[in-house]
DNA sequence: TCGCAGTTTTTATTAACCATCAAATTTGTA
DNA sequence: TACAAATTTGATGGTTAATAAAAACTGCGA
């Protein structure tokens, strides 16, 4: 009864068309990864991915339109490693957050610096909306400041929010550091972690100033 | 003695040579900050100058050569309102810092907005080199927390290294925020402070810390 | 297996861009 | 004014993104 209506083979074609689609977008990640943003032309794609040019403006539209697809694909999965953590235990969140980010980034690298790459050009972490990947991880450092705070690991003399968007500024400009081949993972995520632990100094109570302060130690 | 040697009318051609070139560097700021960096195409440069194309690439190079020139311009002037502070007091230095920093901005602000777009686009900031003004403004607040060290105010159980660098990244953050358009120069002025006082607070004595949360609380 | 409607790919083309060169023009001076 | 040298420019070449219309192909029903 659901095929009754569809036009003779639509679905199959509908199907393969989203397999040619999502191949194409793959090698864009591999050339921009490979060869930097300059080198993702439009006719290199063609030629990368096999097809001519007409046939990726078909599939996927402008340029803008390719890098937004690439973006939107790691975003969400960068969304979804960044996520997985428990904000009740401070200091074991941040850590968790950074560690799960750093381990997908790892399993791809080049590929992942081409999304974020694409993503600045895109202007995708700038969007003020209320919604996507930077209020998603502005949430994250809400929940964690609130556990904080309701612990008593805070003193809330510094506005709870302003302590999480300094959590956020840590993050966003070690990866911007990262993304630009500056430093490496691993002093990505040392970088973070000291940045997001300074930034819980400022207005920890004394017992737990001393636990930051270990944990800090043990980054050098 | 001087002139002798010197072609007939070299000097003066010269002179006027560094007006025009001067006349253009100013044209391509003025687009920049009007249309944003991809409408800043050498046709358009060479039409807004009144000049033709040629005549651009003759007397400024390649379409990179006529950014650098905008950038270096105005990264100059940059650097010198922006070491205009004493660092014996604190507080007061960062202050100052961002103070004749933003003053200068106010006075174009749409020209240092292309500029600093850009000095991004051409990796200006990002040299790892112990020269250019990067490595100046790591200079400055290196020179501010050895100040507030020696006077007592910081406790320095966090390395000093580590607190000027996130000085640094204060102001680097909100500059990406007032560059992309996100927030005006005041909201600008206001995120530096906070950021580097509350960082100021990670590692300051009792005293000192008191005296950073009166002045944050003078700046919501 | 075959024919066909509709999708997909492609050839051909347009327009915009950066950049350069040799020829023509302009400039400042004596 | 006339000159030598610097400067501007018209013409041109080599990229690139993007589109339209024609050709080729695909998957299904008979």
């Amino acid at each position: 009864m659901e095929k009754k209506s569809l036009a003779r083979g639509l679905e199959t074609r509908i199907a393969n068309k989203h397999k040619r689609r999502d191949h194409i977008v793959a090698c864009a990640g591999k050339i921009i990864a490979e060869d930097g943003l300059e080198a993702f032309t439009i006719a290199r794609l063609a030629r990368q991915a096999d097809v001519t040019i007409p046939t990726v403006h078909n599939l996927l539209g402008k340029r803008a339109d390719i890098l937004d697809a690439l973006v939107e694909e790691a975003m969400s999965e960068v969304m979804a490693a960044a996520t997985d953590f428990d904000p009740s235990d401070t200091i074991a969140a941040v850590e968790g957050f950074i560690d799960g980010l750093t381990h997908l980034l790892a399993t791809n690298e080049p590929l992942y610096r081409a999304a974020f790459i694409a993503g600045e050009w895109t202007n995708y972490f700038e969007h003020r909306s209320t919604t996507g990947i930077v209020a998603q991880a502005r949430n994250q450092a809400h929940l964690i400041c609130q556990n904080a705070v309701a612990q008593g690991k805070l003193e809330g003399r510094i506005d709870e929010e302003q302590i999480a968007t300094k959590l956020l500024s840590s993050q966003r400009l070690a990866r911007l550091d990262w993304m630009h081949g500056y430093i490496d993972l691993e002093s990505y995520r040392i970088q973070v972690m000291t940045g997001m632990l300074i930034t819980l100094c400022a207005d920890a109570t004394p017992d737990f100033k001393e636990e930051l302060f270990t944990k800090i130690n043990t980054l050098k």
